[in-house]
DNA sequence: GTCTATAGGTAGATAGAC
DNA sequence: GTCTATCTACCTATAGAC
């Protein structure tokens, strides 16, 4: 009665059940084991297709990366650049309710970023460059509005990171859209 | 030549190890006998003063809020309410410039905030308690200076800490009590 | 109060059958 | 490609000696 999958197809159930699984119990608490089992396989067919843990995890990432590429290049377009502060808003907020319909997401950097301050941690490296990027990717952005975008673009990630913190806690059933908007509205003059 | 602690000593040391261990790691990837052995003793010396490592986790919690409770009364005094905006200011900065003084801390809750998203984590009560009086306490010192004193409330933790996560990626080096400041002048009207 | 010893379970990873 | 079986290592927790 299972359904049989393709290798490709495979890899990307299990990454995909990964993501979960990670940002619940972080990459040192979850088990081979418990997310072949919520896979319907065992951890050595899962092994097969990874060959580590560490593997896995860093494929988590890459599988990602790949998939957001294009929705981040289409957010932060670097040749038809925002203009002014309405646009730099509607661009923040679409990042902001893009990040809202995929919470496990969210959940899953949150965990990680947290436990990867650890310089041994293999996510380590991953998060100093992907922060890096983002903070230099806002400051381009808020560079028209802003005398100092570097430190304003930090500002902004920690406000957005904060509140979709919150969400998540609070089950998802407070208006982080809203919330957001006030917050940028304040902080981006 | 090992000195010999007394009983409250010795939990006392135990706990302030275990903020780091826990802090780095979480409480599902670390494990008793590393933290014993960062003690300089075994895992079932360790386990003689705690029984189980989730009592060690509440036990740790437990501990902070007792060391902290003086502070927290004296940072957010209800018989003397925040008269003006310079003094929300001051009270706010106050805080951040305590946690700037303990990482360690920082991090641990940092840390704890995201694994106790899921509903069966040890501290998954904890938290919903705990922040839920943040909110409020931020709230009433908000209250002279805003409708909608909630919903600044919110905002404020959610720039505090998403600030003091990048303060603890970037290893300290950068100017935490400064960014705060700019965000808070620029979040409450 | 801390130790050794040990029980009983689970971890990540590999080998080889099908 | 997934399985069973197994290795080695580690885990939490308990029992009992000192």
């Amino acid at each position: 009665m299972r359904t049989r999958m393709n290798r490709e197809d495979r890899r990307a159930a299990i990454l995909d059940t990964a993501i979960a699984v990670i940002g619940e119990r972080g990459f040192h608490g979850f088990s081979i084991r418990d997310l072949a089992m919520r896979c319907a396989m065992t951890d050595a067919g899962l092994l097969h297709h990874f060959g580590s843990k560490t593997d896995l995890l860093l494929a988590v990432l890459d599988h990602r990366d790949a998939q957001d590429e294009h929705a981040i290049a289409a957010l932060f377009p670097r040749d038809a650049p925002a203009r002014d502060r309405g646009e730099v808003l509607r661009v923040f907020a679409a990042v902001v309710a893009r990040n809202a319909e995929r919470p496990e997401l969210v959940r899953l950097y949150a965990m990680l970023r947290v436990e990867a301050l650890a310089p041994d941690h293999p996510a380590h490296a991953y998060f100093v460059t992907r922060d890096r990027l983002a903070r230099r990717r806002f400051a381009e952005i808020l560079g028209p509005l802003s005398d100092s975008p570097d430190r304003l673009a930090r500002q902004v990630i920690a406000a957005m990171d904060g509140l979709e913190l919150q969400w998540l806690q609070e089950d998802r059933d407070f208006d982080l859209m809203a919330s957001w908007n006030e917050t940028a509205d304040r902080l981006i003059a």
